[in-house]
DNA sequence: ACCTCCCTGGCC
DNA sequence: GGCCAGGGAGGT
């Protein structure tokens, strides 16, 4: 389940692949993968015959920007990876999007369930989308614990929910939420506006070190192996997680049997023994 | 701010 | 054969 460490770890492989390399060929194997597009035939001829300039993201989506003013965006969804492969590379399943670059090497978008998407849009028509409302990059440029107090005042929902909320801070997914309220003490159901300035920096301070370390470590690859690198690699942050997965096991922390709920319609796992 | 839907592989 | 995983959009 891609989030940002995963997709920090993808732009990072695609950048010395795909910087100031040609668009040679677009393939789309499943016309459903292309989104937020008025007209979903622009996305193959806005980047057909395109150098790409430079390999960016903000939160959970990759944005390649076009010498001609276009963003090529692509969002991993829940089951989404890439691999890049040579051309003449045997195709693996549900490589929905496929495009070519003049070095013969392939980015393939590989995507069983086609939560993910790609688009090519100009500026302004990626402002005027829900892209345009994305929060703050979680990773890059999280704000200070005063201005995420702020953020959160009067809001009545469970911090999990919270921070999952794109438009709040963006690229927190379920798995790293889990992880940096375990890494705060913060139960996952306080609300937003319940927290203190110091435990807003205590959240503030997790989130960081939760991305940070799940980075270094290449993100987290489940049992599914529905995240990959593009070289095919595993993330390794896996069985470092504290939290996610680890229901019914002991809090590394304090002992305490971790629990599952549901919370918002998305499973959380925490510790009710040092997250209050 | 809440509810429903999208989609498929893997598991019981 | 039914359920579960869940990020994000669209509708109310």
């Amino acid at each position: 389940m891609p989030e940002l460490p995963e997709v920090e770890t993808t732009r990072r492989s695609l950048e010395p692949v795909l910087t100031s390399r040609l668009i040679t060929g677009v393939t789309v194997a499943r016309p459903r993968m292309v989104r937020r597009q008025a007209n979903p035939e622009d996305f193959s001829r806005r980047m057909l015959g395109q150098r790409i300039m430079s390999v960016g993201r903000h939160g959970k989506f990759l944005m390649t920007t076009l010498e001609d003013d276009i963003i090529w965006v692509t969002h991993l969804g829940m089951s989404g990876r890439i691999s890049l492969a040579a051309t003449d590379d045997d195709v693996v399943a549900h490589s929905n999007v496929i495009v070519s670059l003049d070095s013969g090497e392939d980015f393939r978008f590989i995507d069983p369930r086609t939560f993910g998407f790609v688009a090519a849009l100009t500026p302004e028509e990626l402002q005027a989308s829900s892209m345009g409302r994305l929060g703050r990059d979680a990773l890059t440029d999280l704000p200070r614990a005063k201005q995420l107090h702020a953020l959160l005042a009067g809001r009545q929902a469970p911090m999990k929910a919270l921070l999952l909320d794109q438009s709040l801070v963006a690229g927190i997914g379920n798995i790293y939420a889990d992880e940096a309220l375990h890494r705060a003490g913060i139960s996952p159901l306080r609300s937003g506006g319940s927290l203190q300035l110091d435990e807003v920096a205590a959240l503030r301070k997790a989130i960081r070190a939760t991305l940070q370390h799940a980075l270094k470590y290449g993100g987290s690859s489940l049992d599914d192996l529905a995240y990959l690198l593009p070289d095919g690699r595993t993330g390794e942050y896996t069985n470092r997680l504290r939290a996610y997965g680890r229901e019914g096991e002991h809090c590394r922390r304090c002992g305490t049997e971790m629990v599952k709920n549901i919370i918002r319609d998305r499973s959380s796992t925490w510790c009710p023994g040092c997250q209050t």
